[in-house]
DNA sequence: CTCCAATCGCAACGGGTGTAGCTTTAGTGT
DNA sequence: ACACTAAAGCTACACCCGTTGCGATTGGAG
């Protein structure tokens, strides 16, 4: 992110205003929807300064989304790898499914396909997604559970691909037996020393 | 598809001109560079006749699916499942590494998460696609390498997943390893009975 | 408290996208 | 051949997005 100049007063608040309603206009009318000047007007700034700002559509984007990279999301921790990865490849499922973050991560998603900037963005959110989730197969390597040669970050990766899959590129619907599967099918092939 | 009332002459040939023309400018300028008046012009095309009949972007690009949807690809037959299932993400994989078939592809892609009119066309299109790969699966079941319970098209749908996931969402680079891996993870899913 | 640079608000405008009304062209049936 | 009509071409235009230049405001340093 740039330097903030001056970081207290006035420009926080723009900024604050902006990435909210940026938030809300994505919940409501999904990436098609977003428009610089609707965002603008919900959140009191003026268009220009928007525009001087983030640039473009994609720039309230990606400056969302590194907003969202912070947060951190609960972590299974069911005592076994079987339902910390089936819980973890649920919690990605249903964050789809839900009315309100459903859209605006969709939107994350559609954004950076288009936009180098929001790629590069939505990269490190799940960068660190990742290393964050990759704590439930390395706590299943230390109980014997999994071999020690595992990759415990391609792991997750082949366990939460099958649902963006289905969701993004051959729009599938995707149900829980859906997500249990793809975890199941990731644990097995890291049980046979595959990842 | 619309019923063409008269599908011989003009029409016709104002169809291909478009179909062609939309896919040569999405060869060069991709998915954000493509405009309806580009593509008429490129196609000797009124600009206004697009829009009648096209409506906007992303019907081009639907339409264009459907007429790539019908062309088969190679099956690979190497006489093992193994080998046969990588060859199937390997296509995947360098199709979208080819500087000509990449950013058509690509395009599709990015169109279908914003149109609901390009996600059917893309859904039917892997549904077929499904099928046809599904193939080497099966012939993997009658050879004895896999137990006769597993679903054809979910293993084709793990294998594929991970460079999906990769390209699309994740904005990792994919190497050849990587899609040998995800094919051979989707195999041992298969073989464990998970599949 | 004062100054000054950074930032924002404002109004106007240029360019491009998509539309409307009408005319012209060319398949199709008799 | 001829008439009929679906479909394409053409012109003009309304609208929206993004930009620009300038003046007003505000936050922070001394």
């Amino acid at each position: 992110m740039e330097v903030t100049k001056r970081p207290g007063g006035r420009s926080a608040r723009v900024r604050d205003a902006v990435r909210k309603a940026t938030l809300a206009e994505l919940a409501e009318h999904g990436f098609r929807g977003l428009t610089v000047e609707n965002v603008a007007e919900r959140s009191g700034v003026h268009k220009t300064t928007v525009y001087r700002r983030w640039g473009n559509v994609e720039g309230l984007i990606a400056d969302a989304l590194e907003l969202a990279a912070g947060e951190p999301w609960p972590i299974p921790d069911t005592g076994t790898v079987e339902g910390d990865l089936r819980g973890v490849v649920e919690l990605v499922r249903s964050g789809f499914e839900d009315p309100e973050l459903g859209p605006v991560s969709s939107a994350f998603v559609a954004a950076a396909m288009q936009s180098p900037e929001a790629a590069r963005a939505l990269h490190a959110f799940f960068e660190a997604r990742h290393d964050q989730s990759a704590q439930v197969v390395r706590r299943g390597v230390e109980r014997g559970e999994l071999p020690v040669t595992v990759d415990a970050r391609e792991v997750i990766r082949v366990a939460v691909a099958p649902v963006y899959y289905r969701l993004f590129v051959a729009h599938e619907s995707v149900s829980r037996r859906d997500a249990d599967r793809a975890a199941d099918a990731a644990l097995a092939a890291a049980r046979a020393g595959v990842l």
